[in-house]
DNA sequence: TGCCAATAAGTGTGAAAACACCTATATTCC
DNA sequence: GGAATATAGGTGTTTTCACACTTATTGGCA
């Protein structure tokens, strides 16, 4: 049952355009998402953020990617990469060594541990998006990625 | 021009379902929607939940809300409602006062100043609106919100 | 009436994010 | 070859977030 925007947040006056209703729904909606894979990702004492560089980093497999390269992929901005790799480093999930031929770069890793932890996590990850969208048609979610991009191109 | 998610994170694999490409998706686009609008806010040294707060606040005129009625309105979750308060009632951008007969309650307010820094933004803000949807049309936006509504009702 | 649960708000504390700045290595191009 | 520039990564510091815990007031009800 889809709820309004306007109910949700009690808002008493209708939104100034369709596309501000539009607007604050994504960034609602998006929030909501978040929230909802942290929750699960809390027993593992993940971050999203964190999560996401594991999953990035098991796409790059088994070459690694250097920190920037990660910084790059992700999903929303992260000022503060280095950091975000150490606290992951020092859980064990990542690991860095300096061995290109350019000795600026550092090469970033899963562990044995963040792989398992990250296998661990895709089927409840993956029943959390089933749950999401149980709502929606495939052709509507094909549609809603669809309009996605074309706001982010936009 | 619409930019796939895959290209944009530089993902080599395909995604594992329509599902996760869509929860993916809502929460880059609603990152990137809050990092436009931070932007501007900026100058005015507002953060995203604080311009939040003003606007809802501005829609309550001129009852005022109490705290936790606020953080309900919130677009994103705010657990440390109490000190973003704080911040903005030194910045003269909202006032307190237990006014109420249950003395529990504190009533929160726009101040003069709150109220311009609001009025200032809102051209700004509308334009950053039209800028990131003028890729769509009203009926594609209007669409968006249905479906981003089923996501949350779901 | 008086105890107890519920509700509103605030506090203490540690983790994480944000921003500007710094260092080391590579590349460009004269 | 070497100075200037670009790029990769890291550091210092402040602000903000997040969570658990505490206090004050109210309402319910035996």
């Amino acid at each position: 049952m889809p709820t309004t925007l306007r109910d949700e947040i009690r808002q008493t006056r209708p939104f100034a355009s369709p596309k501000e209703e539009a607007f604050l729904s994504v960034i609602r909606t998006g929030a909501q998402l978040v929230d909802g894979v942290e929750r699960l990702l809390r027993p593992y004492g993940l971050s999203m953020p964190q999560y996401n560089v594991l999953r990035i980093l098991r796409g790059a497999e088994p070459a690694g990617l250097c920190r920037n390269e990660v910084r790059d992929r992700m999903l929303t901005r992260m000022p503060d990469m280095t950091r975000l790799l150490d606290r992951m480093e020092a859980a064990g999930l990542i690991s860095r060594s300096r061995e290109s031929d350019d000795r600026r770069m550092v090469t970033t890793r899963l562990t044995k541990e963040g792989r398992r932890v990250l296998a661990e996590l895709d089927p409840v990850v993956t029943a959390e998006h089933a749950r999401r969208f149980r709502g929606l048609t495939t052709a509507q979610v094909k549609a809603l990625v669809e309009l996605l991009a074309a706001v982010r191109g936009g």
